[in-house]
DNA sequence: ATGTCGAGCAAAGCTCGA
């Protein structure tokens, strides 16, 4: 069963080489981020036609989740972080496929710090450790997919100072993904490549970034325990980054072995 | 490496978010 995250960024704008990407890889699960479309917009004749189901939480121009399963219909648990319900900004989904409960999550890039958006960031992620504390409890087996919006570790950036003052790599943000692995998550790319370099999901379009290799690792698998014993493989599909139209993101999957 | 990209607003270029 393959799993994936891909930050689309504009899923109407990026949905050829999101289509392409499906059928040459034909993941069982997709969790995607930065739709930026509503519900409306949500392309979901093509990704029917393609042969997924869908579920989805839109928003005009900014954020947007969603989970799509491959050949059947996400069976949907959450449509919002829980925590904050003054919070409408469209950053987490949650389905079961498969037995195995998925999430989509979008967490906010906290720029410029310090600032609102940066406490907001913060606090989102403590809202997201106490909802997967509560998954956790669950015993339930969990993927907790999507763009964390946090560099965990210095190693997870190309060597600059450019970031410095950025709020993905501030010690706040990176206690607070700490915090997360504590819990018992497993960062299913680093489990299964603890000494690989250069491990990035994102490549800013600005400065040639891209063809300099000037990446950032962002994005992220979280595996609950009984789905970590199942991990066959894990890979980032960079060549995704490279193309005509692609968004600054790539897709990155893991593959678990049957239970 | 002070730069890319696209959307919103509103009618073209500026501003914003990332």
């Amino acid at each position: 069963m393959k799993i994936a995250t891909f930050n689309i960024n504009n899923i109407n704008r990026r949905l050829p080489n999101l289509l392409a990407w499906l059928a040459a890889r034909k993941p069982d699960v997709v969790c995607l981020q930065e739709l930026k479309a509503t519900d409306r917009q949500f392309p979901r004749s093509a990704i029917a036609e393609a042969g997924y189901g869908a579920a989805f939480v839109g928003q005009s121009a900014w954020n947007g989740v969603a989970i799509l399963a491959r050949g059947v219909d996400p069976v949907v648990t959450q449509t919002s972080l829980p925590g904050d319900p003054d919070d409408d900004q469209a950053r987490y989904i949650e389905a079961a496929v498969d037995g195995i409960i998925i999430a989509s999550l979008y967490a906010p890039n906290g720029n410029p710090q310090p600032g609102p958006k940066y406490s907001y960031k913060l606090a989102w992620m403590e809202r997201l450790h106490a909802h997967a504390q509560e998954l956790l409890d669950s015993k339930l087996p969990i993927v907790l997919a999507g763009d964390y919006n946090i560099v965990p570790e210095p190693r997870d950036i190309y060597v600059t100072t450019s970031y410095r003052d950025n709020a993905l790599v501030q010690p706040a943000p990176r206690a607070a993904y700490a915090a997360l692995l504590a819990q018992g998550w497993t960062d299913a790319l680093r489990k299964l490549h603890p000494e690989t370099p250069d491990l990035y999901t994102f490549w800013d379009y600005m400065r040639n970034r891209w063809p300099r290799n000037a990446g950032l690792r962002l994005d992220h698998l979280l595996l609950s325990k009984k789905v970590a014993k199942r991990l066959r493989a894990v890979g980032v599909d960079k060549e995704v980054r490279g193309e005509e139209g692609a968004s600054d993101h790539a897709p990155v999957w893991i593959d678990l072995k049957p239970e």
